[in-house]
DNA sequence: CAAACGATTGAACATATATTCAATTATTTG
DNA sequence: CAAATAATTGAATATATGTTCAATCGTTTG
């Protein structure tokens, strides 16, 4: 892997390497949810889940979506699924092997 | 996704997300390296890369086997292949769309 | 056993980053 | 138009983190 690849890669994965980042993402991961409901289903304040959603806009690992007074977000392709299933797949495999 | 996966699964993803640490794995995903290999390809001191694979040895993302005075260390499972995979076809995937 | 080689460790430092709080911007509705 | 609701923004801060350098440890070999 030369560098370049490297950066734009680590990037992303970053991104999902932050607690409360990852679940902002497996948040609307399944169907689009406004902010409001994100906020309150991670646990944390609406004004650090828009800091988030900033970043993840950014890289364009979520899409965003205003309908009236309210901003839809949902996650952006089936790529980041895939890679979240096998990432808790590989969880489950560490624990089948040290529980 | 509930608190406790979240932040294991994070703290996998936070170590694939630094630049350096990402290289330093894909470069022993195929076949086990010593760290003097592993500093001269990603092209760092043996130093930071002895210190990044500690990260990645705890977190069991590697695995290492020392021979005479070279330690080899390797990629863990299947598991993380999957990851890099598909997140590589993400990033080809986001190329095709905005070149 | 001493020298050489490869790898690890610890301290130090500059930088990056997650979070909070208050202020501001959009949009709807009374 | 004013009030209310939802979301964004910016500044400030405490903490985490990547990297460097020098010293040390483990192993082999002359």
């Amino acid at each position: 892997m030369v560098e370049d690849q490297a950066i734009e890669i680590a990037e992303i994965f970053h991104l999902l390497g932050d607690p409360t980042r990852l679940r902002i993402v497996t948040c609307c991961l399944e169907e689009p949810r406004n902010v409001g409901e994100i906020a309150e289903t991670v646990g944390v304040s609406a004004s650090l889940v828009s800091h988030h959603l900033r970043l993840l806009k950014a890289t364009r690992l979520v899409r965003a979506d205003r309908r009236g007074k309210q901003v839809f977000y949902v996650a952006a392709d089936e790529h980041v699924q895939k890679v979240l299933k096998d990432m808790m797949d590989h969880v489950a495999e560490q624990h089948r092997e040290a529980p």
